[in-house]
DNA sequence: AGTCACAATGTAAACGTTTACATTGTGTTT
DNA sequence: AAACACAATGTAAACGTTTACATTGTGACT
């Protein structure tokens, strides 16, 4: 009679103890018809769902994963550089995640946490289940740390693509290889020059093995003096195109490592009179935010990076769900030549 | 004796049942020596601290979670929209919510999420203490929904600036008055121009409104055609630049109400060769990354985005930690002028 | 010596859910 | 009609932690 009344006073949030007794039947019962389980009539879950509507139930999901022992959450951890892509890539765990029932957890590397913090907090407070790991460089030092690690790691990045660890990554030798190809084929060039990444990166690597094998494969002959050393910042970029544009025999085209060092290359050519796509042509990689804008605008190989996220969370849930020891996966993202006006 | 032997066989992760046995104390006393409350020896402590070490004990934060009803976790709201500065915001807010002990879990809008869902699921099912929301735009249907939250919100970004909810804002209108100040006093402008962001965004009411306090301020009289509509994109720049330009009185500056605008200025004063910063001087606001770059690199307002993350996750903790009703906050970040090659 | 105050520790309940096991009831088989 | 199978539901334990309350022990005061 005075339900109503009981219910204005305690406006606490409603669990299944309290829908078990106005249902009159017992919590197990609640429990069962709420989760779908097949042993329990239509009608009492129909009384169950109704009333658990009525009162706009929604389930302790702190307690769920207490009694269950796995959180329906994955740790997501950035490094503590920053970088355009992490909201895509953010974007894209979550919307798999969000799809899967999962939530997603996130953690920064910065002054005050380091990463073998975050894997270990993660890894042993219950809080996630899996977490994937950003990471900008594999080092022994990671790999130690991964080693420790009780709850499946998936990584999203280059490093070296050894087969112990479940990665995602993007396609950075078919990106370059295409790219390449492109300038060779669509456009007819015979003298390609290519602005290289940092030595120790293995994107850098994959995507100058790219270049070199496009190359020999259309024969075309690699001029030593067309490799030059970059380490994907604007500067590098900048010196890169003087020291090409100070050749002998200048090359026509330049494939940069990265849209950066494309950049640096406009400023270069404007620096120096150099009209783009006129007298040199442009290749970038990325497809970083400026790139469309930049005038001409550039051709570059772009990566659907929230892919990437999406990839790794799914490899990551299906781990967790089927807990068997398949080897290792390395999931590479495709790339995209995007054709624009600097060629 | 054959200690060893059984933590060899069990390698469950330590709790602090264990410990407790150990210790040969209760398992009251390990918790109480782990949260370091005064009622313990510190020679038990000691032990307790010892043994937990060994075992590399962590807290299952799930059962604490549980039992204390308050999620150490905070919710991250971001809208469907991509943005360079979210990745920031995100670590300016894990960096509090790390030092507080708390944890972040994010969570985007995107087509199979919708916001109300987020705050829903966030506010009742006890995964987090409190959201923060980054807004686009308070209107109507958000308030309702932010109404019927059970739990701390603390909103990021302008809105009309409502004394309803805690929000944590950049400070778009000192911001645009130091630039525009920036122009009359140490720049010697008398004719100075501004194109506007979209007229429903609030910071582009603000910066507009800057923008025109300052003028007044300092006796610049405002002509009416100086004034022209924008929207915040680089389209909407290069013909608010257009437009100006071909005024039979020409502004001798141009504050854009963010730097997408002003690089479309950059665009068509390229295209009519006019130079900047000598035919005319040129003011952004945002500090996005391509401003550096750019050249002449631009003028501009800087935000520290940062700041706003970690303003909006401090003020949220201060909320969970004292959950008196004191009246709602907002939280102006102040900017700071980039002076570049621009004017 | 008896009482008291208080410090240190122990006992056990509580949190909301899931789930193994127990119980009841119903219809079917012999 | 007795035995059985099985479906529907109930009972209670379990998860790991915190914490109110109970207990014990110790030294200081009367």
């Amino acid at each position: 009679m005075f339900c109503f009344l009981f219910d204005l006073i305690n406006n606490m949030t409603p669990t299944i103890k309290q829908i078990a007794k106005k249902a009159n039947v017992s919590i197990a019962t609640v429990s069962r018809a709420l989760n779908n389980d097949v042993r329990v009539t239509e009608l009492t879950r129909e009384k169950v769902l109704r009333i658990s509507n009525d009162l706009n139930y929604r389930p302790n999901l702190v307690a769920r994963n207490f009694v269950k022992k796995t959180s329906y959450a994955i740790g997501l951890i950035l490094p503590d550089i920053s970088d355009e892509f992490f909201t895509d890539i953010i974007r894209g765990v979550d919307e798999i995640t969000y799809k899967n029932g999962y939530y997603t957890m996130v953690a920064s590397s910065h002054k005050h946490r380091t990463l073998a913090d975050s894997i270990a907090t993660f890894s042993q407070t219950g809080l996630v289940g899996g977490v994937i790991l950003l990471m900008s460089a594999m080092t022994d030092n990671l790999k130690n740390i991964l080693d420790q690690a009780k709850i499946p790691v998936v990584l999203i990045g280059a490093g070296k693509q050894e087969r112990d660890f479940d990665i995602v990554t993007i396609d950075n030798y078919q990106g370059a290889f295409n790219a390449t190809e492109y300038l060779i084929k669509k456009k007819k060039f015979k003298k390609i020059a290519h602005i290289t990444g940092p030595a120790e990166n293995y994107d850098a690597y994959l995507r100058k093995k790219g270049f070199i094998d496009a190359c020999k494969k259309n024969g075309v002959s690699i001029n030593k003096s067309f490799i030059v050393d970059g380490n994907f910042t604007i500067d590098s970029g900048y010196h890169g195109f003087i020291q090409l544009y100070g050749l002998p025999e200048k090359p026509e085209a330049i494939f940069a490592a990265n849209d950066m060092m494309a950049l640096g290359c406009y400023d270069a050519a404007n620096y120096f009179n150099v009209k783009i796509p006129d007298d040199i042509s442009l290749v970038g990689f990325d497809d970083i935010f400026m790139s469309k804008y930049i005038n001409p605008s550039l051709t570059t190989v772009r990566v659907q990076i929230e892919e990437v996220g999406k990839a790794a969370a799914t490899l990551l849930i299906e781990r967790l769900n089927s807990s068997n020891g398949k080897h290792h996966s390395l999931i590479k993202i495709p790339t995209e030549l995007i054709i624009r006006n600097s060629c």
